[in-house]
RNA sequence: GCGGAUGUAGCUCAGUUGGCAGAGCACCUGGUUGUGGCCCAGGGGGUCGUGGGUUCAACCCCCAUCAUUCGCC
């Protein structure tokens, strides 16, 4: 009765303008884009437990090569099962190649044409990833979608850099499909787009890459303290120049503007831990716009969190009792809040896709703009 | 009853030879974009226990007094 999966098979169903309603088939289910995912570095969601994901409505969460490979161990989780076995989420997961953290844990590291020698923030230990480990890493955490490795440049890098930059990642993403030809098994390869802040750049980047089959195409190294409109420019620039028929990712974004913005340009998947991490500071994202729990004006608040939202925190608890929990350093406020910002932004994602599908998806982002009037940080 | 110690921001405490009242935490307001449950930025806060004295000038020196605390009768 169920038809076999195929993973990689992407569909495309409508469109609106660029924006793109589809589906993505993994090894372990189907996944309806644009969709956000959210993040869970180490195996698991900060402070999300499984059963919460399920009230959430998540269809597809992150892991990090990363952070997994250092603690507990790849070759540990395949024991296990792989990392659905591992951490009892049985649906798709898309794991980062660690090519950020060589960026964002700079301190110690060194790139190199065979890979990026760096140093364990946990024990100071020295290791080395080279684009062929970081897909046998991945590989061994049985990840359904897998990134390769790449390098991200600071915003303010120089041209020349980037140049040589964008040539290394692409002779690493090929390296990566050589030992892991596609249709090889249920783990898709998705190539990483760079070029700083250079559309030329941008470009040939693009045209390196998508000559190559894989499963799909992301844009990286974008909001990474850049002014929002520089961003917005190069997305415009750079998603059209991606294949129409794969999907496309753009890594580490982001605010609500920048989600649906992403999508009226032709993206399909967003990850982005600012739902987790604010919510975990307590700063919330609702129907109204965003708010600070912390703040005095919700002490004696008996209101739900966002009348407009329907997740288990705003059926059951009032602002005054969730600053309550915030300012006490509760860690049920942690769990309460991500549950919360989570169902917003896939909410968010829910509601662009059935604009999509109703070709109304400008009114749908002119209504998300005007709660979030600064961008929505 | 006698002797000592201590009283400075909400809390814990610095404060030089007498020269504009300080820190950490807490509190308030921002920030946070392929996550080190972090971190960063800004802000509001004072009858220096109380009363007197000396001095151009006192948290600081002198006297008295109150409170807290420790020890001894």
């Amino acid at each position: 009765m169920v038809t076999p999966l195929i993973p990689g098979r992407f569909t495309i169903r409508a469109t609106d303008g660029k924006a793109r309603l589809g589906t993505l088939q993994t090894a372990h289910g189907v996944v309806e884009t644009p969709i956000f995912m959210p993040v869970g570095t180490v195996g698991r969601v900060k402070a999300v437990a499984p059963d919460d994901l399920a009230g959430i409505g998540a269809e597809i969460i992150l892991g990090n090569t990363y952070h997994l490979y250092l603690r507990p161990g790849d070759e540990l989780i395949h024991r296990r099962g792989g990392l659905h076995g591992f951490t009892a989420w049985n649906k798709p997961v898309l794991t980062d190649s660690g090519g950020f953290q060589a960026f964002s844990l700079s301190e110690l590291r060194t790139i190199r044409e065979n890979g990026v020698e760096f140093r364990s923030h946990l024990d100071g230990s020295q290791h080395l990833f080279t684009p062929e480990k970081v897909v046998e890493i991945q590989r061994n955490l049985n990840s359904d979608i897998m990134m390769v490795l790449d390098e991200c440049v600071a915003y303010g890098t120089p041209y020349d850099y980037t140049a040589k930059s964008i040539e290394l990642t692409t002779r690493w993403a090929l390296r990566s499909r050589a030992i892991h030809p596609a249709c090889s098994s249920g783990n898709l390869l998705f190539a990483i787009t760079q070029g700083g802040f250079f559309a030329d750049l941008r470009s040939r980047s693009v045209e390196q890459l998508c000559g190559h089959d894989f499963d799909g195409f992301a844009i990286g190294g974008l909001s990474v303290g850049e002014p929002k409109s520089l961003m917005y420019d190069l997305l415009a620039h750079t998603v059209p120049l991606l294949p129409a028929d794969k999907p496309r990712y753009l890594m580490g974004v982001g605010t609500p503007v920048d989600i649906v913005t992403g999508i009226e340009n032709g993206v399909d998947m967003f990850d982005c831990v600012l739902p987790t991490r604010n919510a975990r500071n307590g700063t919330l994202y609702t129907s109204q716009g965003k708010i600070n729990i912390k703040r005095t004006q919700y002490a004696e608040d008996d209101g739900p969190l966002d009348p407009g939202c329907s997740c288990y925190t705003c059926r059951t608890f009032s602002r005054a009792y969730l600053r309550h929990l915030q300012h006490s350093g509760e860690v049920t406020a942690f769990r309460l809040n991500s549950v919360h910002n989570l169902t917003y932004f896939l909410n968010l994602v829910r509601g662009a896709r059935a604009a999509v599908a109703e070709g109304r998806l400008a009114a749908f982002a002119a209504g998300i703009r005007a709660v979030y009037p600064e961008g929505g940080v």
